[in-house]
DNA sequence: ATGAAAGCGCTAACAG
DNA sequence: CTGTTAGCGCTTTCAT
């Protein structure tokens, strides 16, 4: 950090006016004389005079910054959710305060300590399971939080995601009214992500419904773990399979049509997370769709008002799920 | 931001020294008596006292934070980038304070000037070619930068890069040395992208050299843009392509093998910044891969040198690329 | 409409 | 080794 060259105090000796008064016309108070406004404006645009956020932010505790707390980058998902978060942060002028939480030293309620600390105005947290110890220090600091892609009913935290029980009843209809009836769900992490545990609650609803076989196949996280999972669930016959995320999905694919195995013939193959990725592979995925950048802004849109003290009408906010049957499926 | 319940000074009151004793073993200054030290330990503890960043900042005019400024987030190529930066700015305790400037109606000296009045300690800047203005901001203010993923050798900023001419050479001989003599370049934004007008000058050079017809397709900046401009590379009959984003590659590609075209036999590819999209299509894509994590990595590190006025040996480093050749070339 | 003055919470000489 | 004393640059009552 460099020293600063001109304060506010600079701008007010030079237009004659107490820095009270310079911070009004900064802050865009009314309570200015046009012509003394106009003045400072001069003097300001003169000396390029450019406000200490950091002041300001200790003298008015508001730091016009956002935590964001992702779990990772290397997962597009997280990317479309943090670019309409970001757009809409750019638009109510908040920056955004980057953390990681994946693969990390750090558990998370060192990261939100940390956040904190920096006194952010508000957090957007869309990690996997939040650990008692930070919600604890989001909740005793009162600062608002809200949960993007994750379904929640903490009446403490907002929370903008889509259903994903219906998500999951949804691909599975499509899979059971081609007629499969060996159905596979391949997981991420079910401990680590509410979602999947959603997903693992309606499947097997489904799966008694209807007097199947339950195969689930767990900690499938990466391309090449989608790759080498499908060995196994050609053993177990599977003829059905829904994954959490594209890029398991597609190792999955490429892996059955090197073995020879027909898709959608043979297996039909849904995913749950839609990137890119799902439009890249041959054939295209089927997939159920999360409106990703709307979850991010309307996360960031809701937290902009809790920040501001106004009325948030709903604090739970579920956003529809869009089905794009492409041609990993029969499409009958 | 919500009122802090206990300050510096109430842990001082209650371990019955002064608010500089504090300070100091709150900062890890030596000069505290051990015995004085757990005691103030101690308080700190029972109070659950964290340090106000803020007002650190304000004080030692050091807000352990770092711009960083990316084009975009849905870029696979940016993303792992990022994960470099994050990892090293993590190990150093930094904080990153993100901007993007796509699509954007802010410009990037906008973009800098807030990040400049948030008064972070560097700034990473990963985005195309840098306005005039924006670039006197941050020498004005001293404020140390480091290019990631730019050729530069301008004094006043660090930089970590591939050599983009070498890695254009090296593409265009091995298309060359398979008998293809159709080369086209494939560019996301010539004037935008520094590095591309790097490829281009290595490209018509080698064009030149050879006698060769020279073929660029500029602004093809999406999957679809690739899809599309694969009809007109049809009718100039290219047999040899380079692209400069795995996505436009992979349009390419899907678009040349629905259109009956044998890969790579009447048409190979080289994609020239390389994600996990090359190994998700189908054949497997030959790809310059530019080592992107580390490229973050080195440049974060190079950054945290810089704030910390250490001797940086070599302000501009060139990174060694790797050659993958997978099956969308002979292999010859 | 404007100014004076008191902090915001912390660091950093300087003294001892 | 520890305390005292100024600020850092700005916002915000409270007067006027």
């Amino acid at each position: 950090m460099q020293k600063q060259e001109v304060t506010i105090y600079d701008v007010a000796r030079e237009a004659k006016v107490s820095m009270a008064t310079v911070s009004r016309v900064v802050n865009g108070n009314n309570n200015v004389r046009k012509e003394t406004r106009d003045r400072v404006l001069a003097v300001i645009d003169r000396l390029h005079y450019q406000p200490n956020a950091v002041a300001q932010g200790l003298a008015s505790k508001k730091t016009t910054t956002v935590g964001l707390i992702v779990p990772g980058f290397t997962n597009l998902h997280f990317a479309e959710l943090s670019q309409g978060i970001d757009d809409i942060a750019t638009m109510y002028k908040y920056n955004i305060l980057l953390s990681s939480v994946e693969n990390k030293l750090l558990e998370d309620d060192q990261v939100i300590q940390n956040l904190l600390n920096k006194q952010v105005d508000g957090v957007i947290y869309m990690s996997n399971q939040m650990s008692e110890k930070a919600r604890n220090a989001l909740i005793r600091t009162n600062t608002p939080v809200v949960l993007a892609g994750t379904m929640d009913s903490n009446p403490d935290f907002g929370s903008v995601a889509i259903d994903y029980e219906e998500a999951e009843r949804t691909a599975l209809n499509i899979l059971y009214q081609d007629g499969k009836r060996n159905l596979a769900l391949v997981l991420n992490d079910e401990r680590a992500y509410v979602n999947d545990a959603h997903r693992v609650k309606a499947y097997k609803e489904f799966i008694a419904e209807h007097n199947l076989n339950s195969h689930i196949y767990p900690q499938v996280k990466s391309y090449e773990d989608g790759y080498k999972v499908f060995e196994q669930m050609h053993e177990d016959k599977i003829d059905g399979a829904i994954a959490t995320r594209d890029m398991t999905a597609a190792g999955i694919l490429n892996a059955a049509q090197d073995a020879g195995v027909k898709i959608p013939e043979e297996l039909e193959l849904i995913s749950a997370a839609s990137t890119m990725v799902a439009e890249i592979v041959r054939p295209k995925m089927t997939t159920i769709r999360q409106p990703l950048y709307d979850i991010g802004a309307v996360a960031m849109r809701m937290l902009t008002k809790m920040m501001n003290n106004e009325e948030v009408d709903d604090l739970h906010i579920t956003l529809p799920l869009e089905v794009i049957e492409a041609n990993t499926t029969l499409n009958k």
